[in-house]
RNA sequence: CGGGGUGUGGCGCAGCUUGGUAGCGCACUCGCUUUGGGAGCGAGGGGCCGUGGGUUCAAAUCCCGCCACCCCGACCA
């Protein structure tokens, strides 16, 4: 399985980073150089995920990079949340800057001094706005795609004109934006749940995740989406006049997912032979291999076809390289159709298809190449997230002890009544690096409150 | 900050115990042959061995200091 960092690399790895060109550590601690393969995965999930973002209503707009220190102070708990890894810029333009400015770390405050301005009447609300943005956050112990010290995300930022309405929205992210893309595109089954009140973003009442289950058992937080209450609106004045004329705070959320999710496509469904890319997200589909020069011709012809039926194709012409390395490269990337177009098989009138996923090969007709590709590119999406689901499922135990549920987080998740954990259970196993990832109700639906009766508590060692 | 470890061509490493002409794999350059699963053969280019000092006829190797990086924790998307 594959695990960025991990003491000893699979083989296949070393090549992704060297071939594939997936990322590189940056020549700062902890950034990274992300390489043109790996920012197209990163632009094929941007697409995704904005195309969803914009279903549920929100816009996108650009916030500053610089925030004055002073803006984070307004929010103690934020503050709090975030000091010790902030980026400090305290000469510009040369000479000492009057008041130091702050690398984003999130935008929560410098947005939330414009939402001050834009806000005045329930007429304004709700806000919805998303911005495409860097951050910096100089985190202890970087690891590269899960935690880096800049990353790449979108961060929305709502008000809203009261608490029901906030909470729904964030919900509705959560959902029909995070977990729909997670699960249909990357085709990762990502869990959805509360955080709890030690797990919880700085700042927010509230905090909702996706976590999906690597291949080698440990968690990953995929996506969050948070309410933020009034906490914001009073410390930055989001005040407006509401339908009965009384003056009110919004009510807030903000959410985001980054680059973090290359990671987790990587650590999910990875094998030996290097990465696995859902059709749906894979920015090549299909590469269309001639092996020899003779078969150039056919090869180009096979691929306009592939276009022309709406598949993200390559042609691989490069017949001066051998074919065993540009198979290989294509299984590396984890490109999910492969068709190799060879004068053996043409000369019976076929070419071979090649699935990464199950790892198959057959012949196929030459007038049958686009319906056969176009239904292993479906069939491939649906195994690999019934795969993961099964592997998920098949490594989450159902526990009654803090001590199961420990022993268990050695090879998955564990399942255990929070009643029998609550938060003193929950010091006890984050003293082993084991963490409640969510809360879940019994029938596996969001949580309104970490104290609801029969909730369930997912925990696991995380990335 | 605590605990481990590593610094040797672009990348990955051996050599260090027992001092004596700096080596291997990959990559790169040239030539020929190859092309249906990471090509073969031949010929080349490239390294003040992290850094400062010490011991010695002689230091990648031994001694002392410093620096950097990596891994495991604390922090965290």
């Amino acid at each position: 399985m594959l695990t960025p960092q991990a003491e000893d690399f699979p083989r296949w790895y070393q090549d992704v980073i060297a071939k594939a060109e997936l990322a590189d550590n940056g020549p700062v601690r902890g950034t990274m150089v992300i390489r043109p393969y790996g920012y197209a995965l990163w632009e094929r999930m941007q697409a995704e995920v904005d195309a969803r973002i914009k279903a549920a209503g929100a816009q996108n707009a650009y916030f500053p990079l610089f925030i004055p220190e002073s803006y984070l102070r307004r929010e103690a708990e934020h503050v709090e949340g975030f000091s010790p890894e902030l980026a400090v810029v305290t000469h510009a333009g040369g000479k000492q800057l009057e008041e130091p400015v702050v690398v984003r770390p999130t935008s929560e405050t410098i947005i939330n001094s414009f939402f001050a301005k834009w806000v005045q009447s329930y007429r304004d609300l709700p806000l919805l706005i998303n911005q495409w943005a860097n951050v910096v956050r100089w985190e202890l112990r970087p690891r590269i795609f899960l935690r880096t010290t800049e990353f790449l995300w979108q961060e929305g930022h709502t008000a809203h004109a009261s608490q029901a309405d906030a909470r729904d929205y964030a919900r509705r992210i959560l959902h029909e934006v995070y977990a729909d893309f997670m699960v249909n595109v990357l085709a990762i089954p990502v869990l959805v749940g509360r955080k709890t009140a030690r797990e919880r973003f700085a700042g927010a009442t509230n905090t909702l995740t996706c976590e999906g289950m690597m291949g080698d058992g440990k968690a990953l937080q995929m996506g969050t989406s948070h309410e933020l209450g009034q906490n914001f609106a009073k410390a930055f004045g989001i005040e407006f006049t509401s339908d009965s004329g009384l003056r009110e705070h919004a009510w807030q959320t903000s959410w985001g997912v980054s680059t973090r999710m290359v990671g987790g496509l990587i650590m999910a469904h990875g094998d030996d032979n290097g990465l696995r890319v859902p059709p749906r997200l894979a920015p090549v589909q299909a590469v269309v291999l001639a092996v020899k020069d003779e078969a150039v011709e056919p090869a180009r012809n096979l691929a306009t076809a592939l276009r022309e039926a709406g598949v993200r194709v390559e042609a691989d012409l490069r017949t001066d390289t051998p074919f065993g390395r540009r198979a290989v490269d294509a299984e590396l990337k984890g490109i999910p159709v492969r068709v190799e177009v060879g004068p053996r098989d043409l000369a019976q009138g076929n070419v071979t298809l090649v699935r990464r996923v199950d790892g198959t090969k057959a012949p196929v007709p030459v007038g049958g190449v686009v319906a056969a590709t176009l239904a292993a590119l479906d069939a491939d999406q649906a195994a690999l997230l019934e795969s993961a689901r099964e592997r998920r499922d098949a490594r989450i135990a159902e526990v009654s002890s803090i001590a199961d549920a420990i022993e268990a987080t050695g090879s998955g998740w564990a399942r255990i009544a929070w009643s029998a954990l609550g938060e003193e259970g929950e010091d006890k196993l984050a003293a082993q690096a084991v963490s409640v990832r969510c809360l879940v109700r019994p029938d596996g639906s969001v949580p309104d409150s970490e104290d609801e009766p029969d909730l369930l508590a997912y925990v696991a060692r995380a990335y």
